[in-house]
DNA sequence: GTGAAAGCGCTAACAG
DNA sequence: CTGTTAGCGCTTTCAC
């Protein structure tokens, strides 16, 4: 316990801002006064209050005098005071935000003329992380949270995850966005849901999306519906869990209808752009060329597959009259492409927003059991599997 | 000065966490224990050193040396220690974090469902922001800040755009967002920047969009290089700047051209949403049901440009041939739609990126003086005027 | 309803 | 290169 405590000692260890007081009397004010903004003291001051006055009047009105309160709000307006959320937040132990860490898709450093020519092929990868933080912030505003946000960076003990971090109550990851070892270091210390990839952690909640049983439907509705038992797969990069997972659907469907079922994508491409699937289309079906082509390709993403399609026409195959196209995602472009891209629609906007619910109610209940979510997808029959 | 600073009493006070450590003795780790999280006095106890070097270590590495910043790392990551980034603003006065506080478009408690069915016409709007979150999030991430983002919503002292303003070292605003009032106090604090409207402040920095001038030379572009004489514009709401702003580029080339110059849009919309376009054409072409019609109609957006495509294909009216039709702004559906819009592109992307460029530099020189950046449009010429 | 006291966890001179 | 010291501006019991 204190010692010494006289009221003329702590009003100067207490409250060092004497100076400012005298800044104040020398009467600055405006622009360049911007350096020292004024504080709980300030407006209690001159508002003849305590500071805890003025805390509450910000934080709970209802608990101030109406007469009270409209003095202090009336100083601070004059004083032209704003609260310091760090100061806020270091009292309080919340910072009432949120976050989110995404890849760092595309380089900051590009050249902005480069960028504006790729930017219809890049549009669908933003799309992605775009489509998300629509939904965090959405979620996050209904329960009262903003969202901070930010790709991730490699770098020292400072990097941009740890300010993430530092910073929020809790906060989200996109798959393959910060390394294990610092997930795990930081998730001891606050709520960390993982979106849209494995696991990884497994304390940690986690939402992915149904990527296999998307995949096994759509090979289904080709056999089924379509009749076709020819089928080629193009995959993704062999560390991807999103394409590994599609290709397994696949499988799957493959193995029902007792078809062949093959161990490895026909074709992997690393990038899944769709200048890879102009190529993995001329390979496939050059190596293809003796015997029949198959009845349909089944890319692992939407990319890929508007790609083959270019690749196709540019080779004078119909689709689907002649051959079966189908992606993976549900891009924007994948409705607008000639034929309109058969596809399996993710529900980004929804990962978004669930995952603030769920970082809203871990931190209600920090004991409660980590959760583990899968999204259902959905099939979008379109022209180039031979529907609509 | 400080009396009474013997080394135990200074201990004692300074350093309120006996209990932490006491905590820690009992054993005590794991999940539950989120609520206390380790401090620099803690990673400074286990890896033998002071507060200050631990500090160190995070904001300047290099000043430790090698040997002893291996186990202040050590200790942390053992600890599962994370910095306060709160604590550190405070200490500091920096955040490390810039802001955007954009319009609440959607309503955050719309139905699910409804919106999935709105998302075509949605996303356009959507995008505006989106773009401009991905600007700013790249630029800001380049200087290595954050970006917090919060849409706005009105409420009492304790608004949304408070917190903001309370939380970073700057940030943007969209106009029509933050009433001016707010933003006048908060303005005094903090760097702000106005982004796509009016300046309103005039202390502040601020960017706008060409719009006069896109419209300007569009319809320069209908009467000089289509010889069409008979024009009509369809505008938005009496209220937005951007409207116009932008009909006055229209009135500007009909001067210019020595046609009649319209006081008032041939037509008002004020959401100015597809819907409204094809209310607008069909209203337009009605009410010139006698007389001949006019041989383009330009709109204040793509939005009512593209609701005016399909009115007009309804109507038996083909486009270009029958009537020429733009929009602006340059929204990737316009691209898209048969015929192809001709519009004016915006460069909503970087917007952001000019946002933030504003703000570092203002940072850096609080002093210098406002600036006022009119960022260039393009005009796109595609079918639906009869280019492309 | 209001005030006084006691920190929140970190940075930043300033010494050594 | 490392430690000591003095706050940063606010929230929070506890008293009154």
């Amino acid at each position: 316990m204190r010692l010494h405590n006289r009221s003329d000692q702590w009003n100067q260890w207490n409250r060092p801002g004497g100076e400012r007081t005298v800044r104040n009397q020398n009467g600055e004010s405006g622009r360049s006064d911007r350096l020292s903004a004024p504080t709980v003291y300030d407006v209690a001051e001159r508002s003849g209050v305590s500071i805890a006055t003025v805390s509450r009047v910000y934080r709970n009105p209802d608990s101030v005098r109406a007469q009270t309160r409209d003095r202090v709000l009336e100083a601070a307006r004059a004083l032209g005071y704003v609260p310091s959320g760090n100061a806020r937040g270091l009292a309080s132990r919340t910072t009432g935000v949120l976050g989110l860490c995404f890849p760092d898709y595309a380089d900051p450093d590009a050249e902005t003329d480069a960028e504006a020519e790729a930017e219809a092929d890049d549009s669908a990868v933003m799309l992605y992380s775009d489509q998300i933080i629509r939904g965090m912030e959405r979620a996050a505003r209904r329960h009262g949270y903003a969202l901070l946000i930010a790709a991730s960076l490699v770098g020292g003990p400072e990097s941009l995850v740890a300010k993430v971090a530092g910073r929020v109550d809790g906060f989200a990851v996109l798959a393959k966005t910060v390394p294990t070892e610092d997930l795990e270091v930081i998730s001891r210390r606050l709520p960390v849901v993982m979106l849209a990839g494995p696991r990884e952690i497994d304390h940690l909640d986690h939402i992915e999306v149904a990527n296999s049983d998307g995949e096994r439907e759509l090979a289904r509705h080709l056999i089924r519906d379509h009749g076709l038992r020819s089928l080629a797969f193009v995959g993704g990069d062999r560390e991807s869990p999103d394409a590994q997972a599609r290709f397994r659907g696949y499988q799957e469907a493959c193995r029902e209808a007792g078809l062949p079922v093959a161990d490895e994508p026909d074709l992997r491409a690393e990038m899944m752009t769709q200048a890879e699937g102009v190529r993995a289309t001329d390979a496939l079906l050059d190596r293809a060329a003796g015997r029949e082509r198959p009845e349909a390709i089944l890319f692992a993403n939407d990319q890929m597959a508007i790609g083959a399609l270019h690749a196709l026409e540019r080779r004078g195959l119909r689709v689907p009259d002649d051959i079966a196209v189908t992606g993976f995602d549900g891009i924007p472009l994948s409705r607008i492409v000639r034929p309109s891209l058969t596809t399996v629609r993710q529900p980004m906007r929804r990962l978004g927003e669930e995952a603030v619910e769920l970082l809203v109610r871990r931190l209600a209940d920090p004991a409660r059991d980590p959760v583990s979510l899968m999204l259902p997808v959905s099939v979008a029959r379109r022209a180039s599997c031979g529907c609509g």
